[in-house]
RNA sequence: GCCGGAGUGGCGGAACUGGCAGACGCGCGGGAUUCAAAAUCCCGUCCUGGCAACAGGGUGUGGGUUCGAGUCCCACCUCCGGCACCA
């Protein structure tokens, strides 16, 4: 044992700091106090790993939790909750390999990380604390679905209404009236093409899918349509897009979403397939280029290709087609970069000249795109030219170039020009630019009912359902008529039952399809049905919880529109940028459902969003147990405390790049610490230090400390904490140097310091003598007199170098400041006896003579 | 291929709307303290030449604008991230 009893043990102050802010509920958020400002910081919550926390973790964390603690200085009522996205697949695999039940081992996980989260002491208010996967959540999971499901859009309003207010058009039979409302449900099933492995008799995700063969066990993936529940998120397309504009997101970010959501404006055009009553519809953004449309493109999957192919290609085509639906969507991609295809015999009529153009079917037509055909224009689409020369197809240049070398060749036909320019071989719209084109012959085919403007979207309908156990079961009832029902919001949650095993059912069909006595039900009136297999896909629990902790614990809400008013929107959201699109945009669009059913009074959940850079190993790769360079935050806790390990996160970089960690970077910080320690405490005997007096602090000294909290406050608001850090440093080493510790200046440093490094802040803020914690202390303030410094040193340069330094008054004018700069030996030897032609004096910076 | 972001000492990184490049930290070198070590403290540390005063060079590369460029403009190189046949 040392002999020292008054170093600074980061455990025991750490330990007790932590207990004193959990007896005490110091964090605790009151709702609506009108007294202050609130403020909503959220961070993004974490998946209940058994891996345990990362350091990437508690790098948002501590960020998010020093704007907390700041804020709360401020005089903000702060919310600052904490919670867990705690349904996923690791829990479902781990299941199925040992048996144990996805809930036990969530609850491990959770237990295990909430003891890690809290020991690095953020500022959470934890009786909110929430768990996806808990039934008393997802109730409210399943009650939104419910209202995407009995809600509709309304087209004209651009917005969701209740689908007991949709009009239904008189003359359908009963029948057609429930097809009628299915259909415009916002929630819906529908076939569509899915990951299916037979060997492993599941659906997987794309990312488990590797170059056509399943990640695990390598077994071959088709495509295959299978039934699923969709969201109808492209609804919202414009809406999603629009409001962009209203939030204060990172440029990137932004561009992301715009670019995911992928607006285009064109038309779609109606072609007449020669000699059959049958009409093919394209999408394009080009109308302006019809004339040069020499062939046609349907994807393998088009409705009327079957109808079309002439018998003498069927069985090219239908080999075409089988084998296309083998690739997934990366071997048609990245993979196939070469063209592929088969003639069908069928030729489509084109509408602006007559012309016979032949159909062809390849798989670089997408069936989920526009209308799942194009017209095909090879002189002015690179994908047309390249399939049009692989297979000798026309290419007929029908825009000419507004000027440059390659005019002469795309007028050949020999090279694919993609840009503006004049229509050329286009009949009366001959000499056209461009722009003026598309608006001409859009209204032409309006006209003639051969076409229409049209806009499209690169972003999909949400496929809602996984054939999973460890999910949301979706509350939805197959009655034997063959209807599809909703369950009434009374019966929910609707639980996930106890299962003998967690293997899949083979069919395609989640493990729960084995659970007779859950699937099947007996209806009030004795008739029977089916629930619904499926469960919801790991998003559906984050696509709201910032809602649900405004009000947890609420047993007949979801949240109560009071607490919604008085905290949305979520003031600063911080968290990793590989959310930028999916959930992100997934949110958004839940919250503009709950939007315009009234449950919610802003437009956009997320007012500020931040998004921290990755941690990367000691090796500056990325962090992965295979590499064995992972950083366990325990082991950093335990080495040099939960201060130090939030210090070194901050100070590592900014917050936004991707940074290595370092260990002796912890050790810097940890010096820091230990330095401001023995600032206030004398290691001998653990008392006060004799050098902490009331004295009033020297000039110097209270500059410092001005522009000290000026330097934290600003940073903090711009979140540039490592510069922050860096101007407490800087103080803190100015302290030591001094025989006597001016009692002012050390408590005011505690106070910026304590958003920072909190345990030790409080506990040498209590050993001043304060027996309150400091964390509702004002912020100090600073005086803007004593920011700026009296003297100045400025630099004397000679044409822009550098020869001499002069020391003037911080008021002194400019006159005055030149004539010191002249004045100097240096400045008259640097100028050799010419004359000055121009004196710059930048007041506070520097003086440049030019000769 | 397209779209973003970034290139600054041995390392992580500072540098406000163009104004003293390298703050702060790490590492390294030297010294003090110590029987010795750890810890701590002090000094030094962009590169080149010089014992030194000092001189010259320097923010990915090449040009440009300017009294003055890490910062602005043009062209290019490299790295990282995202998207990927969306007609």
């Amino acid at each position: 044992m040392s002999a020292k009893s008054g170093r600074y043990d980061f455990g025991e102050i750490e330990k007790k700091w932590q207990r004193h802010w959990h007896e005490h509920k110091t964090f605790k958020a009151s709702d609506c106090v009108d007294s202050k400002p609130k403020y909503y910081v959220l961070d993004m919550f974490p998946y209940p790993s058994g891996q345990g926390l990362h350091v990437g973790h508690p790098e948002g964390y501590t960020a998010s939790d020093i704007v907390a603690r700041y804020k709360r200085m401020k005089g903000f009522n702060v919310l600052h909750p904490f919670g867990w996205d705690a349904f996923g697949l690791p829990a479902e695999q781990h299941a199925i390999a040992t048996g144990t039940a996805p809930d036990t081992t969530t609850r491990k996980n959770i237990d295990n990380m909430r003891r890690q989260t809290k020991s690095l002491g953020f500022s959470y208010d934890w009786d909110r604390e929430i768990a996806t996967a808990d039934p008393d959540y997802y109730r409210w999971t399943q009650w939104i679905f419910l209202k995407f499901f009995n809600s509709y859009f309304d087209e004209t309003e651009q917005k969701a209404k209740p689908i007991d207010q949709l009009p239904i058009p008189e003359d359908l039979s009963e029948d057609e009236k429930r097809k009628y409302v299915a259909d415009h449900r916002l929630a819906y099933e529908a076939d569509v093409p899915v990951n299916w492995c037979p060997a492993l008799g599941t659906v997987l995700a794309n990312e488990e899918v590797v170059g056509g063969v399943s990640e695990r066990g390598g077994h071959p993936v088709v495509r295959k349509p299978m039934r699923q529940w969709m969201l109808r998120i492209t609804k919202f397309a414009e809406r999603l897009l629009a409001d962009l504009e209203e939030v204060d997101w990172p440029e990137s970010i932004r561009k992301l979403q715009f670019d995911w959501i992928g607006k285009s404006i064109g038309a779609e055009v109606n072609f007449k397939v020669d000699g059959f009553d049958e009409e093919i519809w394209v999408f394009t953004t080009r109308p302006d280029t019809l004339f040069g449309a020499t062939y046609m493109v349907m994807a393998p999957e088009h409705r009327l290709l079957d109808v079309v192919t002439t018998d003498e290609h069927r069985g090219q085509v239908e080999e075409y087609c089988r084998l296309a639906a083998t690739k997934s969507d990366l071997d048609r991609t990245d993979l196939a970069k070469e063209k592929t295809g088969v003639f069908t015999g069928a030729y489509a009529v084109n509408p602006v000249n007559d012309e016979k153009i032949p159909i062809w079917v390849s798989d670089y037509v997408l069936i989920s795109y526009g209308t799942g055909a194009i017209m095909a224009v090879p002189a002015h689409d690179e994908r047309d030219f390249e399939f049009a020369t692989k297979f000798n197809l026309p290419i007929v240049p029908v825009v000419e170039p507004p000027d440059g070398e390659e005019v002469e060749l795309v007028k050949q036909g020999k090279l694919c020009f993609v840009g503006d320019g004049r229509a050329i071989n286009s009949g009366q719209f001959d000499g056209l630019p461009t722009i003026e084109f598309k608006k001409q012959i859009t209204d032409w085919l309006a006209q003639r009912r051969l076409g229409a403007e049209a806009v499209n979207y690169k972003l999909r309908d949400w496929i809602f359902s996984r054939q999973r156990y460890w999910g949301e079961p979706l509350p939805i009832l197959h009655t034997e008529n063959g209807d599809v029902a909703g369950l009434s919001e009374q019966d929910l949650p609707l639980k996930l039952p106890e299962v003998a095993d967690y293997k899949p059912a083979g069919t395609g069909e989640s493990p729960l399809a084995k659970v007779s006595d859950w699937v099947n039900v007996t209806l009030s009136g004795g008739s029977l049905a089916r629930r619904e297999t499926n469960t919801m896909p790991q998003w559906a629990g984050s696509c709201w919880y910032y809602l649900r902790y405004l009000d947890p614990n609420n047993d007949r809400q979801g949240w109560d529109p009071a607490k919604e008013k008085y905290w949305m929107p979520v003031d600063l959201y911080i968290g990793g940028a590989e959310h930028a699109v999916l959930h992100l945009l997934y949110s958004r669009f839940w919250h503009k459902l709950l939007y315009d059913l009234g449950y919610v009074t802003t437009k956009e959940p997320f007012k500020k969003l931040i998004n921290q850079g990755m941690i990367l190993g000691e090796d500056g790769q990325k962090m992965s147990k295979s590499r064995g360079n992972v950083v366990n935050p325990d082991k950093v806790v335990a080495g040099y405390g939960a201060d130090s390990m939030r210090l070194y996160e901050m100070f590592m970089g900014p917050l936004e790049a991707m940074k290595p960690w370092s260990t002796q970077g912890v050790e810097g910080v940890y010096r820091f610490l230990q330095r401001l320690w023995r600032v206030v405490v004398d290691e001998e005997t653990g008392e006060l230090a004799p050098q902490v007096t009331d004295v009033q602090p020297d000039e110097a000294t209270l500059r410092l400390l001005n522009q000290t909290i000026k330097k934290v406050g600003d940073d903090i608001e711009r979140f540039g904490f490592n510069t922050a850090i860096s101007a407490m440093m800087i103080l803190v080493n100015h302290l030591s140097k001094q025989d006597v510790q001016p009692r002012s200046v050390v408590e005011k440093l505690l106070l910026i310091l304590a958003p920072f490094a909190p345990h030790i802040a409080e506990e040498l803020w209590q050993r001043l003598g304060y027996p309150e914690s400091l964390a509702y202390e004002p912020w100090p303030e600073y005086d803007e007199e004593l920011v700026k410094e009296r003297e100045i040193e400025l630099a004397v340069q000679v044409n822009g170098k550098i020869k001499d330094r002069i020391v003037v008054s911080a008021g002194a004018d400019e006159e005055a400041i030149k004539q010191r700069a002249l004045a100097g030996e240096k400045v008259v030897a640097a100028m050799a006896g010419k004359e000055a032609k121009k004196i710059i004096v930048i007041k506070s910076r520097l003086v440049n003579i030019v000769v």
